[in-house]
RNA sequence: GGGCCAGUAGCUCAGUUGGUUAGAGCGCACGCCUGAUAAGCGUGAGGUCGGAGGUUCAACUCCUCCCUGGCCCA
């Protein structure tokens, strides 16, 4: 057999020999180079972190990237997918931390920087192995031959050399912030990393008093301050107060208390007044907020030294609001982003008693030197209540609100005051606001909404971490005068200022680096480098550049592939990889990274719940794609919804989705292959000497074509896939196979050779077509229809085939074959059952010569003798009127109801008239309505003894008569369906010739011999015996035939065919 | 608290610039077909289109508010 077929193997087990196969003719170079000429379509990896298993969202990114990659293969570009790994940062260190079972800087740096580092970068590539067995296995093409890993010295010198761009101009700085710190880990985030971390927290809850001093102080008076960290309250330098709010004293149980008037109507602080309201106290006095401005008071806790001619002091501040709280806020200038920004403005005094530890130091306080911040709160809270300045109850877990984590180690984040330092992005807003126009985002509201609101609240990059794995900020500063510094931007100048070359093992990580000095050019004194490393964030971003080692080798690659014309990420990439790339782009380069971005949307498992480790319902993406094989994980990714929609998981639905139609495909293939033998493409004739339901499919094949190659081209991956598969279900496999079976199935003659040609065709443009998206059964059957790979192939072109009228004809015939077998079934008449006539109709555009020669195949499908398509002035159809509101709406306005109510007035002469495009008018209420043909379509009724079908204009008409000769036939069809169940019963091969005999019912018998001629040709019977058994037949068995009985008998006939 | 997205049949999803009786697949029930047969097809049941208002001759579609879920931000 010359088409090989693809047997009884799983999807998963084809799979499996696809893989060998193309790892051994090394495919994916063959691909790559075979359109090494093409226009460039240049792709970047967004390099994951090797130090965690691959999930199931990294194949559903990973196959959107494939696709579209493959794609564009297939379309003879020259595509740019070259691998990556994310090597450095705190996920590594948090990994070998773990692993080493320490917890903290101390712990690394009692070990060694040398030792944890030499371990961080031997773990990076633990899971290396598994990322790459899974890609490969899900059939992500990627080049492994020349990927880049961030850790490489190259990599790192073209990082560096990007940061002295931005040092040179004045973009990289040293600065204080405010920003989200964590205690365990010893680091400060960055903003992106922040988003990765939120959670809803308890967090304490506490109101203190504190006493007002001087002028205003008699009697004793206290402002009300409410905060969820008490142990920010020994910091405390100042008070603020929105200057537009109004503010009330109120005499509580003889004491006096300033708030905000609003929110004391509804706060009743637990522990205090019983549970009243503040606001059910006596006013005694009513304040603007600017008054209040200047007021001073007395330090709460006397732990910490503070100026006091710099500190305690109400201040007017307009982020202070009346949502929360007690509209008094307190400010501790080292832990807050707003508490410090309005110190600086008013020049105030700034301390910070706690370390980088997260413990209290240096207080004068012996109590809570040395605890960490959380253990000091219920310290703090304890002594107020001493002191008398305590309202109410401390309340430990008194406020729950959503509260930013450390992304790794999950502890709760504080805001703390660190030297930091800062890509100014802010400088170049603007530049990152136009190069985002300029990307094309699928969904586009991500661009715009999502990210656009991003960038217009843009603050600066902080840079720095004071970490150990990861590229080194190459700053060295000057001992004897910090302001004499440099930016080294690549090892050549490093070995230059240094007055010597590099050692051959150069090693541009910590801690060797550290130890370099160089000698100042400006001054006498020994340069050192500052300790920090970057945020990892930097070098995934900085991949278009460093990949190539940009700008100190390989010039004409990079300039090649700059920018991106496609990125794929998740959407919890948007502060991530889509900014990095962005932001770098902006500030050191003149043009957008990527042109189109697709944002897939996070997996969720079946109750629509995250996937996480802690709820136990990660899927796991090795057995998922064992079980249903690749292609259907794929497909079902792909289809399933708009790949930007947050999707439920369901490994149930995979089997929905895609099994199903994979299965239909292989059967579709193994249906060719069964009866095409020795046909080979170059025996095909003519397309236009074909039957017209061949032409018709190369016409819906072209409509294929042309709607994925505009989905794809659109970056929208899912419509793309949906068209294939709809195709190949409704018009390839449910109907043109179905309606010519008799044409391939031919054991006395050759199969026919145009609908042989016309299906291979089919089969091997689907495979063209789908190859993209289920790269495996695409090339396991497109290899056996033609010998090469599907991955060598061009994609699909259209062939200017698409004919509107035929594709309408054939629509009308499918409407007419599902009326009639609807009809049939109204009245449980079988399709076996051969009727006399069915008359039909149809609109008047249907009608025509390649309707007309249509009407045999769907004669044959609904097994009538004959078709009459009636015109509507026969008395089978009345005619009636159904108006098109759309059309009649944009005329008539508010008076549409009233025209579309008189249209069914409309005679059956206007009404043909109408069909023959007239347009024709009605008279009402002395106003006259004029109705073009499409404000009115013409509906048929029929009323008539036939069995009748119809579907707006389409109408199906069945005779029920049957005469003695039809039922006879319709006995004859009863007998071949029995005589086949016979065969397969009897394992017969489908060309296997019978010898058969029948005895039993005369009325059967009779039936027989009428139509002996045709029960030996469907049976392949070389000898029909009627009314006697065969002498020791195969299978013999008494069968009933529309409740009479008769005994049929086979044989395998050996006489040769 | 703010931004973005989603809410249509039991489940997964379509639904063009507002237009007539809101569709498909899966599942379910009942049939059909039986030379693609461990496949295939048809019919049926199943919907207050998340809720409430509004605009309009006409709203799943546009507007406002609300509810639920997801993501992000504060």
């Amino acid at each position: 057999m010359a088409y090989e077929p693809l047997g009884n193997a799983s999807l998963s087990e084809l799979e499996h020999e696809s893989l060998k196969q193309w790892q051994a003719e090394n495919l994916l170079r063959r691909a790559l180079d075979g359109t090494g000429s093409g226009k460039p379509f240049v792709f970047y990896e967004g390099p994951p972190t090797a130090n965690g298993r691959p999930g199931i969202h990294h194949v559903f990114a990973r196959t959107i990237k494939d696709l579209v990659c493959r794609y564009h293969t297939m379309l003879g570009e020259s595509v740019t997918r070259i691998a990556g790994w994310d090597t450095h940062g705190l996920p590594v260190e948090i990994e070998v931390e773990k692993a080493l079972e320490i917890n903290g800087k101390a712990d690394i740096e009692a070990l060694g920087i040398a030792d944890f580092n030499e371990r961080c970068k031997q773990s990076v590539f633990r899971y290396k192995a598994e990322w790459e067995s899974l890609s490969e296995r899900i059939g992500y093409w990627l080049d492994y031959d020349r990927p880049y890993v961030t850790y490489a010295n190259d990599y790192i010198e073209s990082v560096w050399w990007l940061l002295q761009q931005l040092a040179q101009k004045d973009l990289l700085y040293e600065g204080h912030k405010v920003l989200p710190y964590c205690i365990r880990c010893g680091t400060s985030l960055s903003s992106h990393e922040l988003a990765l971390g939120y959670d809803t927290h308890k967090s304490p809850s506490i109101y203190s008093l504190f006493r007002l001093v001087g002028k205003p102080a008699e009697p004793d008076r206290f402002l009300l301050v409410w905060t969820t960290t008490p142990w920010t309250l020994p910091s405390n330098t100042a008070i603020a107060v929105n200057p537009h709010l109004t503010y009330v004293e109120l005499e509580v149980d003889g004491t006096r208390l300033i708030v905000e008037q609003s929110i004391a109507q509804y706060t009743a602080v637990p522990g205090a007044t019983g549970g009243k309201p503040l606001g059910e106290f006596p006013v005694v006095e009513t304040y603007k907020g600017t008054d209040l401005v200047g007021w001073r008071y007395q330090q709460l806790i006397d732990a910490v030294k503070i100026d006091p001619d710099r500190a305690f002091i109400v201040l007017s501040g307009d982020f202070v609001t009346s949502e929360e709280g007690t509209g008094l806020v307190h400010i501790a200038p080292a832990f807050g982003a707003d508490d410090y920004q309005i110190i600086q403005r008013e020049g105030l005094a700034f301390v910070n008693p706690v370390d980088t530890a997260g413990r209290f130091s240096g207080t004068d306080w012996p109590e809570i030197n040395g605890l960490t911040v959380f253990e000091a709160n219920p310290v703090i809270a304890k002594r107020l209540e001493d002191e008398g300045k305590l309202f109410g109850r401390y309340q430990a877990k008194g406020y729950e609100h959503t509260y930013p984590f450390c992304w790794r180690c999950d502890s709760p984040l504080i805001y703390y005051a660190r030297k930091s330092w800062f890509v100014r992005t802010t400088a170049f807003k603007d530049k990152m606001l136009e190069f985002n126009d300029q990307v094309h985002w699928y969904p586009p509201e991500v661009g715009t909404g999502r990210f656009g609101e991003w960038l217009e609240n843009n603050v600066d990059w902080a840079l720095s971490r004071d970490r150990y794995w990861g590229t080194p900020l190459p700053v060295w500063i000057c001992q004897s005068d910090d302001s004499h510094r440099v930016v080294v931007g690549s090892y050549d100048q490093l070995a230059d200022l240094m007055g010597q070359p590099l050692p051959e093992d150069f090693d541009p990580h910590r801690p060797y680096v550290d130890s370099v000095a160089l000698p100042c050019r400006e001054c006498d004194g020994t340069m050192k480098r500052v300790t920090s490393v970057i945020d990892a964030w930097f070098d995934s971003g900085a991949m278009p550049y460093a990949q190539w080692h940009h700008p100190f080798e390989n010039q004409q690659e990079f300039e090649n592939h700059f920018p991106a014309d496609f990125i794929c990420e998740g959407l919890d990439q948007t502060r991530g990889w889509f900014y990095s790339l962005l932001a770098i782009a902006a500030g050191v380069h003149s043009e957008t990274a990527y042109r189109n971005v697709i944002v897939n949307g996070l997996l969720l498992d079946v109750d629509g719940r995250k996937m996480s480790k802690r709820w136990g319902n990660v899927v796991d993406p090795v057995a998922t794609v064992e079980e249903f094989g690749a292609d259907a994980v794929r497909l079902y990714l792909l289809a399933g919804s708009q790949v930007w929609l947050p999707k439920r998981f369901d490994p149930k639905s995979i089997a929905e989705v895609s099994l199903g139609f994979l299965n239909q495909l292989r059967n579709t293939y193994g249906f060719f292959s069964l009866y095409a033998e020795d046909w080979e493409p170059q025996d095909a004739p003519p397309v236009e000497d074909r039957p017209v339901v061949d032409i018709w499919l190369m016409s819906r094949l072209d409509r294929v074509v042309v709607a994925v190659r505009n989905a794809w081209s659109g970056y929208d991956v899912t419509s793309g896939v949906r068209a294939i598969m709809e195709f190949c279900d409704a018009d390839l496999s449910n109907w043109y196979v179905r309606v010519n079976r008799a044409r391939f199935w031919a054991p006395d003659s050759q199969a026919d050779r145009a609908a042989l040609a016309t299906l291979h065709t089919a089969l091997t443009t689907v495979c063209r077509l789908l190859a993209p998206a289920a790269p495996f059964l695409s090339d396991a059957i497109h290899r056996r229809l033609t010998g090469e790979s599907v991955h060598l192939a061009p994609f699909p072109t259209v062939e200017g085939r698409w004919s509107d009228s035929l594709d309408r004809a054939m629509h009308a015939v499918r409407t007419l074959a599902w009326l009639a077998r609807s009809a049939r079934d109204s009245r449980g008449l079988k399709v076996r059952q051969p009727l006399a006539h069915m008359k039909v109709a149809v609109p008047a555009s249907v009608r025509g010569d390649e309707f007309d020669s249509l009407l045999r195949m769907l004669a044959t499908e609904v097994n009538v003798r004959e078709i009459t398509v009636v015109e509507s002035d026969e008395s089978l159809v009345r005619l009636r009127a159904k108006p098109n509101y759309r059309t009649l709406g944009k005329v008539y306005g508010k008076a549409t109801p009233v025209a579309a109510k008189l249209a069914v007035e409309l005679t059956a002469a206007q009404l043909k008239g109408l069909e023959a495009g007239e347009p024709q008018t009605l008279e009402s209420n002395g106003q006259t309505y004029e109705y073009r043909p499409e404000d009115v379509v013409v509906e048929r009724d029929v009323a008539t003894d036939w069995l009748v079908q119809s579907d707006g204009p389409f109408v199906a008409a069945l005779d029920q008569h049957l005469t003695k000769e039809l039922e006879q036939e319709g006995v004859a069809r009863e007998v071949v369906n029995r005589v086949q169940r016979l065969r397969k019963e009897a394992s017969y091969d489908y060309d296997t010739r019978i010898e058969l005999g029948m005895s039993g019912s005369d009325g059967v018998l009779a039936a027989v011999d009428a139509h002996r001629t045709f029960i030996a040709r469907e049976t392949l019977a070389r000898r029909v015996a009627i009314g006697s058994d065969l002498v020791s037949p195969d299978v013999s068995e008494t069968v009933d035939i529309n409740g009479r009985q008769v005994i049929v008998s086979l044989k395998r006939h050996d006489g040769g065919p």
